[in-house]
RNA sequence: UCCCGAAUAGCUCAGUCGGUUAGAGCAUCUGACUGUUAAUCAGAGGGUCGCUGGUUCGAGCCCAGCUUCGGGAGCCA
């Protein structure tokens, strides 16, 4: 290896022997004689600072031409001896013996400078930002996350199954698909009736891309036992919140014999191991978000202020058991409570209709103050795949309502609905009964109907969006913030 | 898509009642000083005030439309 990673030699500290390390100036300080080159290669938040003095290359110096060179953003290779530093601030240096630089940066022109940029200005340069420790650190927490989910399902007997991107649109029904097309998009062929032809199409029929791989994903759990799906997910939705994007990462496992309460513990389980996870191998990036969040939080009101850091909520999450109660339960809450009877919901609530963001978040940060998992929604405003309750909700005082179904929305602080899943209809019948009722056609679904034809069983699963967990481990506010590259309405230019 | 807000130097922002040559901090460059920590001090350069049109003797400022961005809502993960 002809040069080592900053992050192992700040580990080993091989005091004495002669380093190479290759990386992107963050800054650089000069004195009379010495200069002082802080250099980060991405391995880690920290920087190794290397100490060069000027003069003639020949003697190990460092000349006037090359540290002209050496601005912020520039990628250098620096070797030199590792020694103990003289001065505060970091324990081991390089004294530098020479230098080469490989791509200098235009101090004039590169847009990222040593001084504090926003979140805002930083989406504009997104081909760049990984560079600054904010979304360096975030980067690496998305990994070690992306790791600790496949490493949970591994080791709790998942298996990784991969479903189609490109899926054919007749069903699913959630939300506006991306379409995908070799046709002309001037002048595609048309029907008689003067539609387009999607028979003349490269698939022979209209496509599009995935908006969730659970249907395939039950094929696997009903052959398999436990599955898991982790792949890229597309929504043509028009959403501008800082909660959605138009392409983003879900992880949805589906397991066989599964009921709601098991499929509870799994995404209790799950979150907490994964979250653990990131605790224990991101500690300094998580320290950095930290202190960064610290430092926003002072610009604040009083009110607006958290009263818990990051990292004390993370701990607080995987030390507390979710509470979990059923959509009648916490309608009986709200209806109760101080906001609903000042009036200062804007939608009133009340058994049946769907929990409005401003619900959940009375439940979740004012009323509990931890993370919620709700279940057994009324039938009408869940989906048709879900399994039918036997009997219709009742309430403490008697009351009973109406048909309700075996879901579970996982609601978290901040962020709202994490995950979102359910004990699947696994009865024929009521099953093509529900997909008539809300229109979707049974003969389109056959192959989904086919396993409660042949060998059905009890199973569950859920789809816990990836990006979403992210924002809540980095404490981030915006999503567009936890992925490389965004896509969202008018934004896909990176 | 709806509601609210914003767009002025590379970045973050100020700009009074519509009035002469548009300011600050940071960044950059130059110099000084110093084993420095986003160094410090002094100086310099840097502007199509988002775009189009309108009102006016005169518009960064007022009006209309458009574009983009931010926050909230809806849709959801």
């Amino acid at each position: 290896m002809s040069y080592q990673s900053i992050q192992q030699l700040l580990k080993t500290s091989p005091v004495g022997t002669t380093v190479t390390v290759k990386g992107w100036v963050r800054t650089k300080r000069e004195s009379k004689n010495a200069t002082f080159i802080a250099l980060n290669d991405g391995s880690t938040i920290n920087t190794i600072q290397a100490v060069a003095e000027r003069g003639p290359a020949e003697a190990g110096l460092l000349p006037e031409e090359t540290l002209k060179l050496i601005t912020t953003g520039a990628c250098v290779a620096i070797t030199g001896q590792l020694v103990e530093s003289q001065g505060a601030g970091q324990s081991v240096e390089i004294k530098l013996e020479s230098v080469h630089i490989y791509g200098p940066a235009d101090p004039d022109k590169y847009p990222l400078q040593p001084k504090r940029h926003s979140l805002e200005f930083l989406r504009e340069i997104a081909h760049l930002r990984p560079r600054t420790n904010t979304f360096s650190a975030i980067l690496r927490i998305r990994h070690a996350l992306a790791f600790a989910v496949h490493k949970y399902f591994n080791d709790n007997g998942f298996y990784y199954l991969h479903t189609p991107i490109i899926t054919a649109s007749d069903a699913e029904g959630a939300g506006e698909m991306f379409r995908v097309t070799t046709l002309s998009a001037t002048k595609p062929p048309l029907t008689e009736e003067g539609k387009v032809d999607y028979s003349q199409d490269f698939f022979g029929r209209e496509t599009n891309l995935t908006v969730s791989g659970q249907l395939e994903g039950e094929l696997g759990a009903l052959a398999l036992g436990k599955v898991y799906t982790f792949g890229p997910t597309f929504r043509a939705e028009n959403s501008n919140t800082t909660r959605h994007l138009a392409e983003f990462w879900m992880i949805e496992p589906e397991m066989a014999f599964y009921e709601l309460e098991d499929n509870m513990n799994l995404a209790e389980d799950f979150v907490k191991t994964v979250i653990r996870y990131a605790l224990q191998h991101c500690e300094d990036d998580l320290t950095f978000l930290d202190n960064r969040l610290k430092e926003e939080e002072k610009s604040k009101k009083k009110e607006e202020q958290s009263d818990l850091s990051l990292l004390e909520k993370l701990q607080f999450v995987i030390s507390n058991e979710f509470v979990r109660l059923t959509y009648t339960d916490a309608i009986d809450i709200l209806a109760n409570s101080k906001p609903a009877k000042k009036k200062q919901f804007q939608y009133e609530v009340s058994w049946g209709v769907d929990l409005q963001s401003e619900h959940e978040r009375y439940l979740v940060e004012k009323h509990f103050k931890k993370p919620v998992i709700l279940t057994n929604y009324p039938r009408d405003i869940k989906a048709f795949y879900m399994k039918q309750d036997d009997a219709p909700a009742t309430n403490e005082r008697g009351e009973t309502f109406g048909q309700t179904v075996r879901a579970m929305d996982v609601l978290f602080p901040g962020i709202g609905e994490i995950i979102g899943g359910s004990q699947r209809e696994d009865d024929l019948d009521k099953l093509t009964t529900r997909m008539q009722e809300v229109g979707i056609d049974p003969e389109a679904l056959w192959w989904y109907l086919d396993t409660r034809r042949f060998g059905s069983a009890p199973h569950a699963g859920f789809g816990l969006g990836f990006e979403r967990l992210v924002l809540f481990v980095t404490g981030m506010g915006n999503i567009r913030d936890v992925i490389p590259f965004p896509r969202a309405p008018k934004q896909a230019e990176f």
